[in-house]
RNA sequence: GCACCCGUAGCUCAGCUGGAUAGAGCGUCGGCUUGCGGAGCCGAAGGUCAUAGGUUCAAAUCCUGUCGGGUGUACCA
């Protein structure tokens, strides 16, 4: 439709034009556009005028029900149920909803990227979600797609560890409370390294830069540290990402690109892109792209640190992948670091899009009533607590039926991930027990309750997905109809700027509109004709595929029942 | 100090490539219930869109100032 009004707009004036249809108040029409107040201007007419002359060219084409002009200038067009399923029905297919606008193109997705030295947190909760959601998006989207989990299994962590485990931990401990008891001990020797720091000292800091330097060195014995440590918290990350339905194509964690990115600076040395401070520790100056502080990328031990393996990896992706885009899922905290980042790899002429898609922290709320971002300190929600709680509620609402372990892990799942999508990803979370599980409203399962419905009546009436019947009127579903033709355009914007919470709010507001629907117009049953039956069935498998389609963009699935 | 983000209903948030009466969920109040699955539907109350200017036919949306909050700001990652 925009492409026909556009044509009318150059038949008649002579200028090419942008329109937009939307989707205005029902009391309007199905469809608006506002293109006769854009034109009014450079036309040099009233835009009412120009209004006027577009609808009478509207009226001609025989296409619309109802042309009106309203307002400063705003054309209405009401169509017929009839021919929005007929349109539906001429662009329907399997990939309903997909393009191919990242053809050819191939993309790098950086999640989740945990911290080894810690359980999994609720921290890692949003990097998961919104790194699964890029990867989908851009799939959809016709992109070749490459995940890799850039682990952090090195630096300063590892130090931590063997300095805490030593003096604080045993093997019976370790042996017992596996990833929990590395937790403990890390955070407690992170406390204790405060508690130094504040009183001048050094002793245990030093220890910690001396086992680094160790592991660097291949001392056998920071090895076996090291190797004994990260196969419990990899062990660890594995079976909960199985839980959360995510999975990357690689590994390829800091530890691996440590000794490369050493490498690599010095032969920024050598080109005199970096340069070495009197103290050892050499920096990429960055006065050129705009930064005051230069990029430090090796310490002043020799040591690598986060830009040094972060250098190493945009090298490797370079030269392994070739990638057009690289997306690093990582929070808000780090837009600093990212842009000195780009400005650096832009120094060394790499050319790809690097797009760091930062996400909001989550934020509790203080017993002084303030808010402020969750931290380990002050007692972070760990991921199994958070997904044994979201389970017992699920088992809890659905006592009594008859449920399956897999649908009641995919209603858990489905109210855990959506609240990570309720809101724009640069948004705060604000985290509370209540509002994570919500099951009715705008909700995860609110949504995958409409889907079920539907898929309950579609395979009760033994529906496959057929055409839309001729000879049905479609004036029923004309608001679910319409609905699902927003979609595909749906999917495109948000996959252009990468806000899964687009596709979240749009599958809210088809699961409504359904509701609304089966609420006064029978489907299948009642003295409902055949070809009503047969018609409605058919708007139903194209809302069926729509859900579960937008919702595995998402990273969640329907269930069978609920 | 500087950089980035934010300030919309009691609470949590949409809406921001400028367009009609600023929306949703939760909460509050009221209605629908022997349904093709009520985890639903319908309705009511509730907002000077932080604030002051500017641009425009039109500003929650764009620009500037101010106030308030958050996050960062080279040897943590």
């Amino acid at each position: 439709m925009e492409s026909q009004i556009a044509q009318i707009v150059s038949e008649l004036y002579n200028v090419e034009s942008n329109v937009v249809l939307t989707r205005p108040d029902p009391q309007f029409g199905d469809y608006a556009t506002n293109v006769a107040l854009q034109l009014a201007k450079p036309l040099g007419k009233n835009p009412r005028e120009v209004a006027n002359e577009l609808a009478t060219k509207l009226r001609e084409t025989g296409d619309f029900t109802e042309v009106t002009v309203a307002g400063p200038g705003f054309i209405n067009l009401r169509v017929t149920g009839k021919s929005l399923a007929s349109t539906l029905s001429l662009q329907w297919n399997l990939q309903y909803g997909e393009n191919s606008d990242g053809a050819g193109k191939t993309v790098v997705v950086e999640y989740p990227s945990q911290n080894m030295a810690k359980p999994y947190s609720i921290g890692h909760l949003r990097p998961g979600n919104q790194g699964w959601a890029a990867k989908r998006l851009m799939e959809a989207t016709g992109w070749t797609v490459i995940t890799d989990n850039h682990l952090g299994d090195y630096g300063a962590p590892f130090g931590v560890w063997v300095v805490g485990f030593l003096t604080l931990s045993s093997d019976e401990a370790l042996e017992h409370d596996g990833v929990y008891e590395l937790g403990r001990v890390y955070i407690a020797m992170k406390k204790a390294l405060k508690d130094e720091k504040e009183r001048g000292e050094s002793r245990l800091a030093d220890q910690v830069q001396d086992w680094l330097l160790k592991l660097e060195n291949d001392n056998s014995e920071a090895a076996a540290y090291s190797v004994r440590f990260n196969k419990i918290s990899l062990d660890h990350i594995h079976a909960i990402m199985d839980r959360l339905k995510i999975s990357t194509d690689h590994e390829f964690g800091e530890a691996f690109f440590a000794p490369k990115g050493k490498q690599a600076v010095q032969r920024l040395l050598a080109d005199g892109i970096a340069l070495q401070n009197d103290d050892g520790s050499i920096i990429v100056p960055l006065d050129d792209y705009g930064f005051d502080v230069p990029m430090l990328v090796q310490k002043s031990n020799g040591a690598a640190l986060y830009a040094t393996t972060d250098l190493a990896t945009i090298l490797y992706r370079e030269s392994t992948w070739h990638p057009d885009r690289v997306i690093y899922v990582v929070g808000s905290e780090q837009q600093f670091h990212f842009a000195q980042l780009f400005a650096m790899a832009k120094k060394l002429g790499i050319q790809t899009e690097l797009i760091h898609l930062w996400f909001g922290i989550i934020d509790q709320i203080n017993e002084d009533g303030t808010r402020a971002k969750m931290s380990s300190r002050k007692g972070v929600v760990l991921m199994e607590e958070l997904l044994d709680t979201a389970e017992q509620k699920a088992r809890t609402i659905t006592a009594g039926r008859d449920i399956s372990d897999e649908d009641i892990k995919k209603i858990a799942l489905g109210a855990i991930k959506f609240t990570d999508f309720a809101a724009d990803r640069r948004t705060n979370i604000l985290f509370d027990w209540e509002s994570i599980f919500a099951l009715t409203g705008f909700s995860g399962p609110y949504i995958q309750y409409a889907a079920v419905r539907v898929n309950k009546i579609l395979r009760d009436n033994n529906q496959n997905a057929n055409g839309l019947a001729d000879e049905y009127d479609f004036e029923p579903e004309k608001a679910v109809l319409a609905k699902i033709l927003d979609y595909p355009a749906v999917v495109r914007l948000a996959a252009r700027d990468i806000e899964p919470h687009k596709i979240a709010t749009y599958l809210y507001e088809l699961a409504r509109e359904l509701n609304r629907y089966y609420e006064q117009t029978p489907v299948a049953t009642g003295d409902v004709t055949d070809v009503q039956k047969q018609a409605r069935l058919g708007v139903l498998s194209k809302a069926s595929h729509v859900f579960t389609h937008g919702l595995d963009l998402l990273g969640i699935e329907v269930p069978s029942q609920m």
